[in-house]
DNA sequence: CTGAAAGCGCTTACAG
DNA sequence: CTGAAAGCGCTTACAG
């Protein structure tokens, strides 16, 4: 029975009810000093009595100075965060690292101030946070977030002082994935990358494009693929996606003379659209074309067995989300630099003999 | 320069060094008064000197009674959530319907009670919560949030009294796309359905699978069918995936003897797999099988262009985020059912000549 | 095991 | 335009 916008009881209510004071009650419902159980019982029937439903976190959060919410910095908008099935895995470990905390995960992103009083990076109610990405603008997150006391961790890039890092090995184990290719037999490989800017310009893999890059990973594994094949050239794709991935592979596989007979691509989703443009074109994969991946995800749909360098997304949320624990503690964030594997799957052979001659003439 | 671990610089200290009341400096912060522009100058130089970042939202949430956070509840682990395309477009739409409160998302989700001194939905510090999906645990957190006072709405199903709901034509539209195979000339035609029960039971599309539903969505989309179809058999997916819609798929069409003319699959990703097994056993679409799927996104990768019963995936999110404001502003949140659209794309068509004999016969 | 007191850091009427 | 005061609802030393 209660009228239509009763004041929410309070602990205070509650204690009274109960004949007990309000340090008493608290600790009926923390648990966290010694309360007799006769005096527990009466606590929690007031409340039950009441309809009280326990502490209000806000009160909790500003007395304890924690509020029990990790914030998770993306770069884009939800959507488009979510649309990686990286990020998705990453996310998953972090709720992992973090689980001892108990805490919340609270999405915020980097695009632009949060205007008036929205709850952004400068004013969210957050223990820590994870920065997920290598945007630029990470930078000013992190500077923010340093003025405000909130320790910081960073996936992939973004790192600064007491910002533990988590990341991988991009650059090494592209080189590692590029040298299998190159022991296969293979030496025209072109490459699909992930987008070098903010603008994620599609097309061609130019000086310029490269130069002007603000993304790490792209960069990185570039610059591994290109230790192996110095002069490998390809398209930057706008997205990590099978549709640009597709894209990409048809630019790059229609003209039968200056086709590769190998492609390096920077995810697994933008391998498995190549692979769909080759099957388009009527272009055998493995047998007349391989496809090398990145990431180790499994492309839903996809038939192939993809070989792929597998990166541990969801150990790498996992350490992430360990670090923000360790940082709570007053301990310094551990960094890792997590190490790719090799998958070999059914995606790559050796050339098809026409174009091994080619290769090795 | 300051030392290791400097006690936070707080309004008052900020007010103290600008030389004015606390009252002027909070005013100065958040413009909700007077202030001079002298004053205000004054009072963000003083923060400058002393690195104050701004109020503390733990004390402004708990002085305002707002938090500033609106929670999502979603019914299962985040990463399985995510794989769901319709529900990051849903949280893309929450996002947008909830942008003039300016507040975060909270990620939570209704897997047990949130242990110890977790940031459960019964002690998360939000303003509102958006509940997704249609678990029966929703029920339970519909109650608790009742007893904590904190507005809630549903997207698809677990409403009570003051809950708003959002929800699609689940029914209405499976029957008007039944309809439309039935026009083309369809008779046999088999199903591919969402899971029906928290198991995600895999299989053939028992009576006894049907009973123990408790998935409205799956139910009311087979109901629906079954007005046009009410012999209709299929299989039951364990999850909506391309993967799951290729292994019914080719359990349904294996046999040329019982082979469907066509398929109604509950999800866009399971027709997309239904397609996939078809191509694999050499079955044309749609000129020997017709695939209608359900949802209306964009399945990466999928060469086709779905028939669909296209859903405001977006809208709903937004809705829902529409709605919370609403009941924020203490007016009653609006229910909205959607209407979905029928896509006739490339995936269906008149039954095969053979097909076509037999059915009609 | 229980209670009285202080205070977390802010914002908001209310005076002036 | 500015200030003094109260209080949001809790938790935590500190006594007893």
């Amino acid at each position: 029975m209660q009228s239509d916008a009763p004041a929410r009881p309070t602990l205070a209510d509650v204690a009274a009810r109960a004949g007990v004071s309000a340090s008493t009650a608290s600790l009926a419902f923390s648990g966290s000093g010694p309360v007799s159980d006769a005096t527990k019982e009466r606590v929690l029937a007031a409340a039950a009595d009441l309809g009280y439903a326990g502490p209000d976190p806000r009160a909790r959060s500003l007395r304890r100075g924690r509020s029990g919410i990790v914030g998770v910095v993306l770069e884009e908008r939800v959507r488009a965060a979510f649309l990686d099935p990286v990020k998705i895995q990453m996310l998953d470990g972090i709720t992992e690292g973090i689980a001892p905390l108990g805490a919340g995960l609270l999405l915020l992103t980097d695009t632009g101030e949060a205007g008036g009083n929205a709850v952004g990076i400068e004013s969210a109610p957050v223990d820590a946070v994870v920065l997920v990405g290598c945007s630029p603008r990470l930078g000013v997150a992190v500077e923010v977030l340093r003025r405000r006391g909130i320790p910081a961790v960073a996936i992939e890039g973004a790192a600064g002082e007491g910002v533990p890092q988590i990341s991988i090995d991009n650059r090494a184990a592209t080189r590692r994935g590029a040298e299998y290719l190159r022991e296969l037999g293979h030496a025209d490989v072109a490459l699909v990358t992930l987008p070098f800017d903010a603008d994620r310009t599609r097309g061609p893999l130019t000086v310029e494009l490269i130069a002007a890059s603000t993304a790490d990973t792209a960069s990185e594994r570039l610059a591994g693929a290109r230790e192996v094949f110095p002069d490998a050239t390809g398209r930057a794709a706008a997205a990590s996606s099978i549709e640009e991935g597709r894209e990409a592979g048809l630019a790059l596989l229609a003209d039968p003379a200056t086709r590769p007979s190998a492609v390096i691509a920077q995810s697994d989703l933008l391998a498995a659209g190549v692979i769909n443009a080759a099957e388009e074109l009527g272009i055998a994969v493995p047998a007349e074309l391989s496809v090398l991946g990145f990431d180790g995800i499994r492309v839903d749909g996809l038939q192939h067995d993809l070989t792929t360098l597998a990166q541990p997304s969801v150990s790498k949320g996992r350490a992430a989300g360990e670090a923000v624990v360790q940082l709570l503690a007053g301990e310094p964030g551990e960094s890792v630099c997590f190490t790719s594997t090799l998958h070999v799957g059914d995606t790559t052979a050796v050339p098809h003999p026409a174009r091994a001659s080619r290769a090795t003439r």
